[in-house]
DNA sequence: TTGAATGCAAAGCTTTTGCAATTCA
DNA sequence: TGAATTGCAAAAGCTTTGCATTCAA
């Protein structure tokens, strides 16, 4: 897998822990805890505490994004570069759908209004599913 | 103030701790321990349980935003609807700035493509600000 | 007067950290 | 082997909650 590759490229080690963690990960945005629920159904016993510094690891290298729905808690998702897309929440029944849109060009305008070079943005969307409208 | 004028109208009390958290609050975004800094520093004792509870309630009234600027706690600012906008923040100084932006035709494409019926969105920009480049 | 709201204290969650033991290169 | 990484345990920070007391209406 390239991803491990690339671990390896970068001085990193290849261990159990980051193995395991990446193969948990989707591109559905998971919490620490689901990730965490998943290896242990799998019967793989990783600490805890091991999850979340290989999720900051992986978030560093880029391989991962940190998104945050409103919660109290942040969820993880694997960067796939040709699968771009944003989240849709459900504020009745909580489900998240992915939304693809095309929004290249929010963060020109924003460097012509505010000088600031932006690196990434953030934009999650929240409303009612058609089921629940 | 026609804010503290709505409280009452909703059948809620008007109470110190509201009013003293409303005269707190800015256009900016604040943390909840800015919030409680600031009405110490006006020698203004409130609980930190009422200033969350408090918090809540004007959220849930429209009063305030929730904010999430990718740290591990919210920010809360006044709704102002004839100044709306969001944030950029720099990754390097963490100066937070506002920036003013038409988006309206976010929500109706997001309808288009999902059948979500959108209700807000979140939408923050992340990068370096004109100094820190 | 009386139900709503507060203060206080405790607890719940998520996340981070120190350090000895382990493991990959 | 030896430095990087993990597991474990403890703690830190944010937020919530139970309950007796207080307060606005």
């Amino acid at each position: 897998m390239q991803i491990l590759d690339e671990l390896k490229k970068k001085g990193y080690r290849l261990t159990k822990p980051r193995q395991e963690v990446l193969k948990a990960l989707t591109s559905f945005p998971m919490s620490v805890q689901e990730i965490y629920a998943t290896l242990q159904q799998n019967h793989i016993s990783i600490d805890l505490a091991s999850v979340y510094r290989t999720l900051e690891l992986f978030v560093k290298m880029g391989i991962v994004y940190a998104i945050d729905l409103g919660e109290d808690k942040k969820r993880y998702e694997l960067v796939q570069p040709q699968n771009h897309h944003h989240h849709i929440v459900c504020n009745s029944c909580g489900v998240i759908e992915d939304v693809k849109f095309n929004e290249t060009s929010l963060d020109k305008e924003i460097f012509r209004k505010s000088q600031f070079k932006v690196d990434h943005h953030h934009l999650e969307f929240f409303g009612l599913c058609a089921n629940c409208q």
